[in-house]
Formats: C-alpha cells, structure tokens, sequence
DNA sequence: CAGTTTGCCTAATCGGAGTAGGCAAATACA
DNA sequence: TGTATTTGCCTACTCCGATTAGGCAAACTG
C-alpha cells in the first residue's frame, strides 16, 4: 500500500479539474477520492468537509480568474482593456465550466475578502480610469459591467442563447462596442 | 393516520416556499415530507424523484415571474416597459431567492421550450419594440438586457453589492438610465 | 355497503458525508 | 543503520437522503 501523496493542493486542484469534466455540483469528496484511488475517509485530514473542498476550489478559481485578467489588461486602456478583460472572463468561462460555476459560489464573507473578489473589483475599477467617471458614476458602472460579464457568460453557458442566431459572439462583441459607447456617454444627470 | 391531501401541484407550491425559506439547494424531498409530516417515500407517488422536485419548482417560478412581468409590462412602452419589466424582475428576485435560483436551475431543453422561458424571450422583444431596433441589433440588446438584468441581481442576491456604498437601489436606476440610454443611440455600425 | 382504487405506510437497499481508531510507511534522529 | 516518532491512508462504523417494493386502510364507485 504506496501512499499515493494526497495534500490539499493537489486534492483542490484535482478538484477543480474533476469540475470541469463533471460539474462543480457534482465534485464531491467520494468523487475525488474515486478519482485518486483512495477511501473517501483519507480525505478529511487535508479537507475539514465537502463544504471546505467546493471553497478551496471557488478561491483556486478567483486566483486563477485575477491572474488572467491582470495579464491581459496590463499595458491596455479604454475599449481596448474593456475588451481584454471580458474576453479573459467569457474564454474562462467556456474553457472551465466547472471552475468558472465554482467561482460563483456563494461564499461566506470573511473568506470572500481574503479571496481574491477583491482583486477582481480593483481591476474593474481600473478599467474604468480610462473612461472618467467620477463616483459614483463609476460605482454604477462597475456594477454594471459585472452585471453584463456574470450575467452574459452565465446565460451563455447555461445553454441560453444555443439554438439561437446571431451566433454568441456576434453579440457578444455587439455588446462590448455598446458598453464601450455607453462608458464614453455616460448619463450623468439622469 | 388521517391522509394529508398530497398532490404534486401542493408539494411543488410547498416546495418553491421551502426554497424561499432555505435556500433551493436544500430543497429536497426529505426536508419536503417533513414539512407535510409524512415519510418520504409517500412523495414518489407524486413526483419522480428528486430532479423533477426542482424541476417543476423551476417551471412554477418561471411561470409566476412571466406573469407578474406580463401585468406590470401590459400598456406601458419604452423606457416605462423597460423599467417596469427590470423592477419586477428585480423585486421578484429579492423577495423570493428559492423561486429565483429556481428559475436559474438548467433545464434539460425539451422542458425548457415548454416552459415560461419562451413567454420571457418575447416580452424582452416587446419592450424593445419602443427602441426601433434592427435585426441582428435586437437579439443583441435582447442577450445584453438579459444579462444585465441576470447578472444584477445575481450579483445582488449573493451579497455582492453588500458592505459597499451607494445603495444597490441606486445604482439599479442609474443602470436602467444608462441603458435607456444606449438602447436610444444603440452603435449600429460599429 | 361491497369492491376497487389509491394514498400513505413500513421495510429495505444504496450511496455519500463524516468520525474514531489502527497499522504501516516515511521521517527524524542517534 | 537501527530505533522512535510522526502521519498518511485504511477499516469500521454511524447517520442521513434518495429511491423502490409491497402492504393496509381510507376514500371513492357502484
């Protein structure tokens, strides 16, 4: 019986890949231990419990996700960052279902601001100093945008728009040029 | 041992208030036959199993929330319409968090086409009737007010929004603002 | 009011989550 | 290098939810 050198690295990110060949709902620890050909039971002393395994792979993800969009928004401004960010976010979120589900997980507040939410805030705002929006003009703005990324990736992955002319990313660009637009005239009397 | 009426329409009615009470996830047949105090075997004589529990909780959901967009929609146009129909939403959301992760469930696409998914889709274009929007621009706007509106109160009903000003309620105007707004000046060559 | 339907029951299996305690492999240390 | 300690994974167990099979009695049907 070799051990098979379990750590909670390397369960989370398995975790994490096992997502996004099965769902994050369905990533389980019996799943897992199936998956490195241990008991279930050989799991607990690297994951406190189930709840523990879907957080640690919900903050794997929002690392992973920050990473990405810090890459391709460095060195870009404007329209230019806007759409860097969104396509990090949509090709994400295509390329791992299961990581991008797990970064939706509602987690519980504290764990939220160690993680890194914040991170992803601060490069939202960033985007936005190239558009001059003085709060809290640019509060609403962020929302908005977030709004548009969760909500548009979700729809689409969730199969909303399949069956469906124009194709996906048709729109999708339509929507970065009318986000675009919308930034450079926002509405600020209202 | 008197018999407590079930039907599949009453455990589905029960079933879409226990997800508003505990969440949807937790809204399972266990926890459904307790609350009608009997054992959980008597329910599979009403529903299938487990997936059609959420399922039908689901279709009810979407059903309600097509009603109550339907009413609030009827004789108002443009920006009236969109407002309308994006606070109902919104309201909805906020009021009854099961019913509305609910309607997010994934549906397999046969029972989504039979479903209120379909009565939603047409609504949005009504609204957009009022903006003078060619095809493809339409289903652009339609996907984009979509996620907005999705993607919001997602955000919102998982606490995204929480802990930070301004008031969740004002940015929402100022986004339905800003959207009138692009929907009147939508960049149609980009 | 007999006969049939059927609603809810008991009893059972299966599988996942989680805990307690054991044994052996890896490591530390002389 | 041999011994002591740590610790990784195991067995064995409990608890609980999902689901099926079959029974009994309440409620309809005539």
């Amino acid at each position: 019986m070799t051990r098979v050198g379990l750590t909670t690295d390397r369960l989370v990110r398995a975790g994490a890949d096992l997502a996004d060949e099965i769902g994050f709902e369905q990533t389980t620890p019996a799943e897992l231990a199936r998956r490195f050909g241990v008991r279930t039971a050989s799991l607990y002393s690297h994951l406190k419990n189930a709840h523990d395994l879907k957080t640690r792979i919900a903050l794997l993800a929002l690392e992973e996700l920050a990473d990405q969009v810090s890459a391709a928004v460095a060195g870009r401004a404007g329209k230019d960052a806007l759409t860097a960010f969104a396509n990090v976010y949509r090709d994400y979120a295509l390329e791992h279902p299961g990581r991008f589900a797990a970064a939706r997980f509602r987690l519980d507040p504290e764990t939220a601001a160690a993680g890194a939410g914040v991170r992803h805030a601060r490069m939202m705002r960033a985007i936005l100093r190239g558009y001059d929006l003085a709060e809290p003009h640019q509060t609403h703005a962020v929302r908005l945008l977030g709004s548009v990324f969760s909500g548009y990736v979700g729809l689409e992955s969730a199969g909303g728009f399949s069956h469906s002319a124009p194709d996906p990313q048709e729109s999708w660009t339509a929507i970065l040029d009318a986000l675009d637009t919308l930034l450079r005239t926002w509405p600020t009397t209202a």
